[in-house]
RNA sequence: AGGGGUAUCGCCAAGCGGUAAGGCACCAGACUUUGACUCUGGUAUUCGUAGGUUCAAAUCCUGCUACCCCUGCCA
């Protein structure tokens, strides 16, 4: 193989293992427990197993570590497949710890064999008590000098179920004074009475995490078995494991700073939280930070990738702004996302001097490599939003104004007649003539005009449901706080039903993730077959 | 007897002894039938800190300091 460049310290160890001639083939693996719905978080780590995959034209599996069936459930590994799916990648092979269990518990024999582990009585309070801290050395179990046979006999006996649950484990033998608290005697199985959702109700001890791991990385012959910075104590385990149970130098696990993101809550537990206690109306609420709440929201895919990519992977403790991934989504739709208009607070406006209906073809994406375009409507009654009509200007306002001209977004420029209020003084119609030739193309088309506004047909216009989302605020804690309604977060369907974020609003003070509820607000835009609206995950295009 | 990590612009992040890439954010102009987008220009004399080695250090050495992780029969 040709040696490939290294973008980052992950890579190093790969083409150094390349090049040494120590592996052939570059395979990893995506190890999720199937305990909860996966997360940005959890992008970052499928990004970069399956980038490895990709540069280096090697393999990837996508394996559940499910070797706790006190925690986990099948609807998990559904939405962790659609979801892996969704952000398009292709694992090679589909695993499960527990199609395992046989193996890893011939492993143990083995380690038992070799007078490396030992059956221990100890209750879970007696194994804390003695482990030590971390500034004393541990003390030895007395079960440690147990014999192999007796050993043999005991550990087979918790396999056919002769001990209630937490009356025996089986600990690996290794040091009780390590200054690496993970070596000190650590429990490698547990009799646990639990079904599981693959294997049901066959087996009744299960192996701990340090112990399956390494042995489910070699069983598949993965070679870098990369993983999140604080397994970086675990890896003297991990590979003490690999190497007592008859394997070589590799696999070999390399760590990596997990993401942390401003404004978002990553911990599995506390998401979780807000399923069980209905704060939100379930993993993929277009609130949560989860892929699928992120799918829901409208966010592409592509960007989210894109997102990975740029923030890089590095061993040190990081928080990325959250406005660096919608820098990335806002990048992805402004040459993807077809434009469509939208009224969000429509007033009448009355073109006095328009003569008959007209339809013609606007842009569905002035930035798109290929451009397409999509059938609009005028005539003489049309709503406008009631942000772009000001009776009294503000300073720098751009768009119409009594005495003024502006343009109606790929139609005709319009000039200013007059405009009705209500017994309140709020506008409630506005008059203009529309200057005939001033469509693009046109005699009167280079007419200056200070703005350009969006607009609809008030006789085909059709309405559009507006979600608007709240944000909650959390403090340190995690605890709910007062809720907060900025005005700029908003989401707006499109004729496709795909939702787009608008830029969101900044706080620094409190972490605090979407929260809210949705109200039906009246849009008006072109009836179904016509796409209409507008610029949804793009910044706001009206400023202050 | 504690151990393991990390420290480069507000936020990510390159750099691996030869004199601080890039992205996000921000600021200023230009352009514009989205006040968007795009474009141009501007943002670290300095790399946690104090010393040392060297013609030359963010990069090597030594001592400090700060932050993160580890005492589940979770993963």
């Amino acid at each position: 193989m040709e040696e490939i460049k290294s973008t980052n310290f992950i890579e190093e160890f790969i083409n150094k293992d390349l090049a040494d001639g120590k592996i052939e083939e570059v395979v990893t693996r995506f190890p999720p427990e199937p305990n909860g719905y996966l997360h940005i978080g959890h992008a970052k780590s499928l990004c970069i197993n399956f980038g490895m995959k990709e540069k280096y034209n090697g393999k990837c599996n996508l394996r559940y570590d499910d070797t706790n069936p006190s925690k986990e459930d099948v609807e998990y590994v559904n939405s962790i497949k659609e979801d892996i799916k969704w952000l398009g990648f292709e694992w090679d092979e589909e695993l499960y710890a527990s199609d395992y269990f046989d193996r890893m518990y011939d492993c143990a024999v083995l380690l038992i064999k070799k007078g490396l582990a030992y059956v221990c009585d100890y209750t879970a309070e007696q194994i804390k008590a003695t482990r030590g801290t971390l500034t004393q050395p541990g003390e030895e179990s007395p079960w440690r000098g147990r014999s192999i046979e007796e050993n043999l006999r005991l550990f087979e006996e918790m396999k056919e179920g002769k001990y209630a649950d937490g009356t025996k484990v089986l600990r690996a033998k290794i040091d009780m004074a390590s200054p690496n608290i993970n070596m000190r005697d650590p429990v490698i199985y547990r009799v646990l009475r639990a079904t599981h959702h693959r294997t049901g109700d066959k087996w009744c001890i299960y192996p701990m995490y340090d112990f399956a791991h390494p042995l489910e990385d070699a069983f598949e012959g993965i070679t870098h078995s990369i993983c999140t910075l604080e397994f970086e104590d675990h890896r003297p385990l991990y590979d003490w494991v690999k190497v007592n149970c008859g394997f070589g130098d590799f696999p070999r696990q390399i760590e990596f700073a997990r993401l942390g993101m401003t404004r978002t809550i990553m911990s599995k537990r506390y998401l979780k939280k807000l399923v069980d206690e209905g704060k939100v109306s379930g993993w993929s609420d277009p609130r949560m930070p989860t892929l699928s709440g992120m799918k829901e929201r409208g966010y592409p895919p592509e960007a989210i990738r894109r997102f990975c990519q740029e923030i890089g992977v590095s061993k040190s403790q990081s928080e990325v702004d959250v406005c660096m991934l919608e820098h990335f989504v806002r990048d992805y739709l402004n040459v993807n996302a077809d434009r469509m208009m939208v009224v969000k607070d429509p007033i009448k406006l009355i073109v006095a001097n328009a003569a008959e209906d007209e339809i013609y073809q606007i842009e569905n994406n002035p930035n798109a490599e290929v451009k397409t375009t999509h059938a609009v409507s005028f005539s003489r009654e049309l709503y406008i939003d009631r942000d772009d009509f000001a009776p009294v200007p503000p300073p720098k306002y751009k768009r119409l104004v009594p005495g003024g001209k502006v343009r109606l977004k790929g139609s005709y420029i319009l000039e200013y007649v007059s405009h009705e209020c209500d017994a309140d003084g709020n506008v409630t119609s506005v008059t203009c003539n529309y200057i005939p030739d001033s469509i693009s193309g046109g005699v009167n088309a280079s007419i200056k005009v200070k703005g350009v506004i969006q607009w609809v047909n008030a006789k085909d216009c059709i309405d559009l449901t507006l979600h608007e989302y709240d944000y909650l605020l959390l403090d340190g804690d995690g605890d709910f706080n007062d809720r907060l309604t900025p005005d700029s977060h908003k989401i707006y369907p499109n004729a496709k039903g795909e939702r787009y974020l608008s830029d969101a609003k900044q706080y620094d003070r409190f972490q605090f993730m979407r929260m809210g509820y949705f109200s039906a607000v009246k849009d008006y835009g072109k009836d179904g077959k016509y796409e209409f609206n507008q610029i949804t995950g793009l910044k706001d295009s009206y400023g202050k």
